[in-house]
DNA sequence: GCTACTTTCGGAACACGTTCGAAAAGTCGA
DNA sequence: TCGACTTTTCGAACGTGTTCCGAAAGTAGC
């Protein structure tokens, strides 16, 4: 049960079932008739309530939160997923928001969690080294294209908060360590390595990404490349004004084949490092 | 002349000299007198002016901010330097310092070359491999114990805003690369590889360092690893608790070496994943 | 029906980074 | 000397994530 992270919500299960969320048309019409009579979200138990629960019952519940927020996502773009915005969204006050989730950086894992659980498990090789690739590529692809998923890899114990549908990837690599002869730990150490360069990769290229789209800045920098001091850093200077465009390619597939031969038992097969 | 990024500042040059900086003793005093006759940073030419600039003198230099802004981070720790702060350990107003620098980013990135800049430059191994290594072994440790740093290193176009007291790393590491017989394009390869595994380790690291110290939290999770389902994640379930422990063991030079070796040209003269 | 008690709700407020526009304080040319 | 021009300064304001605390809306016991 590595969802562990529901924590007291167990009973959130059992309006679980509307997942997909009701969607709330009257979104501004609510403001003006707030605290009003409107039946909660499990569909109302037949106005009688008696739900068993004491205290006020909840006007919002988590899955509508997080359906709302994927359809904020959706039509606006992530950048434009703020609390207040999705509160507003869902007619409820801004504050009311963190009675459901512990911090925005919370949303944003429950968020990347559905994400990860809806992507296909690809079949995965035999070879216990391609295997370890695969995994690690399809961990890779899953985090790459969701740019707010940068904000949050880092954070807290990285894989300690993914949920169980994304812990196969990290399986599939501590497995396939072991399978070529690696010790537990040792296998945590190969995932762990992998998993710092996937991460690295994946931020450096989502904030690279970010500026072109966000500037208004006309010039971003006169020249950075162009005129390096050839005395102090020729090999860089040599480079020059290429430098962008070469760190542009992707080279992750290549780098990280490369880093899991090194890592893992056994000479490597392929020739290292040929131009293609 | 790498420094490019001084952009419209080069007369910032003329009153650089006084880079320790005159310590604005004054402080909260002039939240009484704003805007009066304070002699500028440069320690006035005299009274009569005459700078040879048009319009308004200015009230502070860059230099002055980045000491204070050193003086906040030394005495109250970095999580404390803020722009109003840091505007008021000016005794300026907090929008001024918007005329100084273009960020707080930016100021953070002109902090970090400072910083960088004081750090000794090894003598560096004559093995081209050893020196790759080296170089970036030097670069990582330059950034970890920073842990603002973290915040950082995936803004904008990575290396395009180190100067070139901090240059001399990645050129390095380039012609390391280049006099194992890489192409100049291959040596790209080379660092980017070994700096997205740099900046995934020192980003990861950060994040889980900080967890600890600012949690108010009582319990962060109540079970994670400990309860994992057997049957669809065994190998982790096998691991359990052990996690964390292992998660936290320093495996950056070897791995760093591993992932070198493996970059770089010829055979791995050391043996691949020995336990030590 | 009434009083606890429990839980959710949400407005006010805080500190943050940042933008805007008006005022201040100089230089320069007539 | 006076007006144009240039640059700096800074209060006000915006939108952000988040915390506090009082009010609301239920259930449970009497």
């Amino acid at each position: 049960m590595p969802d562990a992270r529901e924590t007291s919500d167990a009973r959130e299960t059992s309006d679980a079932r509307e997942t997909l969320a009701p969607k709330p048309q009257d979104g501004a019409a609510r403001t003006g008739s707030r605290t009003g009579s409107r039946t909660g979200p499990a569909g109302d138990t037949g106005r009688s309530g008696h739900t068993g629960r004491t205290g006020r019952p909840r006007l919002t519940s988590r899955a509508e939160i997080l359906a709302a927020a994927r359809r904020l996502i959706d039509r606006d773009g992530w950048e434009k997923l703020t609390i207040r915005r999705l509160a507003a969204e869902l007619g409820i006050g801004a504050t009311t928001l963190y009675h459901h989730i512990r911090s925005k950086d919370e949303l944003l894992v429950l968020l990347l969690n559905h994400h990860v659980d809806q992507i296909a498990h690809p079949q995965l090789p035999d070879d216990p080294r391609d295997r370890v690739v695969a995994a690690a590529t399809a961990l890779h692809d899953a985090l790459a294209d969701w740019p707010w998923a940068a904000e949050i890899l880092t954070a807290d114990g990285f894989v300690g908060l993914l949920d169980a549908s994304a812990l196969w990837m990290v399986e599939a690599v501590v497995a396939g360590a072991e399978d070529c002869g690696c010790t537990p730990d040792q296998a945590v150490d190969v995932f762990r390595d992998l998993w710092y360069y996937t991460v690295g990769e994946i931020l450096v290229r989502a904030h690279s990404a970010r500026r072109p789209a966000e500037g208004t800045h006309p010039a971003p920098r006169g020249a950075s490349f162009s005129d390096l001091d050839a005395t102090q850093v020729p090999r860089l200077a040599a480079i020059g004004d290429r430098w962008p465009e070469l760190a542009a390619r992707d080279t992750y597939p290549r780098g990280l084949r490369a880093f899991a031969d090194a890592l893992l038992p056994h000479a490597p097969p392929t020739a290292p490092r040929t131009t293609d």
